[in-house]
DNA sequence: TCCAAAATCCCCCATCTGGGCGATAGCCCG
DNA sequence: CGGGCTATCGCCCAGATGGGGGATTTTGGA
């Protein structure tokens, strides 16, 4: 991996922070930088069709933010991976941006070593970040909820969320039609929804299957 | 955090590992080790209504595997955090582990240092992994297929996984309940699905909303 | 041991849904 | 300029769904 030129891209409003790590970072032998933006609305425009393989994007910007901005890149560009740059740990900031695709982040007072392997990581398919982000999108994983379903309950609702009806879910417990209803019923209940769609909503939601 | 005692729980079925850590936990003040098992099954029975904090799990076991322990013993003792015990970094179980309700892991040669260090990060809310498991975990948040449909399908799309109907749609968006009707068919036919159930399945499943 | 919950089966019926088929208008891209 | 996609609105109808009842047996925990 590491014999490979990293492309990276900077958006940071900052005129001496962008600065210093375009001059770090293009100035080590692997890396590359050339895209350098000070707000998220150019970078967007000009990163959607990029070559640019990992993008160090400040997360307070004039305008747009940088989480905005990266939940507009990801899905035009899946391949990008993208840092966010915080002043300090801000948990709640920072799990946001992972949830709006970021792979990671970066306080700016980063040593530039630190900074370039974090950069490496990325590139090489690794997640730099602290054990209690980690924590945090590992919890989120996670059913809050215990579920108030019995096991033959969850097992019904699995097969609604594939779309099943009554005679196709009968079919496949070896049970009759009227049972099935039955079950959907009290789901209906425990779950307090009232149609199929909203429970399967609210199972997926809630992590309940 | 550090001045309360952490309770451990040990389930490893080699009798010298499992000593081993008993007894450097249960020798380190601020640490307590009292639940130890050499397979699962009996983990799983002691430690549902047991007041330890963090289990230290291996995930290969006689009977009953530690990732299946994990997902038992989660969902009625949620505040019990779970550490896998790995011989060397195999992602995709530890993936798995995590899955199922673990908040980190430990390779079994980890110096007692470091051991006890994880466990104390664990206890005080974080969840230490490598840069490439927490990759992995994060790629499963994001979405991994473009969604193919258009925002206002999108839109219709978010209010389904909420069991609204035609009319209730309707009504929120200010459009008659056959052009609802009409985006809906297209839905489906983009999404190769036929029933509300299977398209908040599929919706939520690959992330499109 | 006894009761509550779960699991199984059954009926009725108003309403909702999904599929088929059609229409107009705007918009963008080639 | 034309064709494709989107967005909007419309009608018909068979079949599925949800809500209202009720019943029996098994299971599991107190």
């Amino acid at each position: 991996m590491s014999s490979s030129l990293i492309h990276v891209g900077i958006v940071e409003d900052n005129d001496e922070i962008r600065q210093t790590l375009a001059l770090i970072i293009d100035g080590t032998p692997g890396y590359s930088c050339k895209m350098v933006f000070s707000n998220a609305e150019a970078a967007v425009e000009a990163l959607r069709n990029s070559y640019v393989n990992v993008v160090l994007m400040d997360i307070e910007l004039p305008g747009m933010t940088g989480i905005e901005a990266v939940k507009q890149l990801k899905p035009v560009a899946p391949d990008m991976d993208f840092l966010m740059l915080t002043i300090r740990q801000d948990d709640e900031a920072i799990f946001n941006s992972i949830c709006a695709g970021a792979t990671g982040y970066l306080v700016k007072d980063t040593p530039p070593t630190a900074l370039l392997q974090a950069i490496q990581e990325v590139a090489d398919g690794g997640a730099p970040m602290s054990t209690s982000i980690a924590r945090k999108v590992i919890r989120s994983f996670h059913a809050t909820t215990p579920s108030p379903l019995s096991s033959r309950e969850t097992e019904i609702l699995k097969l609604l969320c594939d779309g099943l009806n009554y005679r196709s879910i009968a079919q496949q417990l070896f049970l009759s039609a009227h049972t099935v209803k039955s079950h959907i019923k009290n789901i209906y209940k425990k779950l307090h929804v009232n149609s199929r769609a909203e429970a399967v909503g609210k199972a997926l939601k809630d992590k309940l299957i």
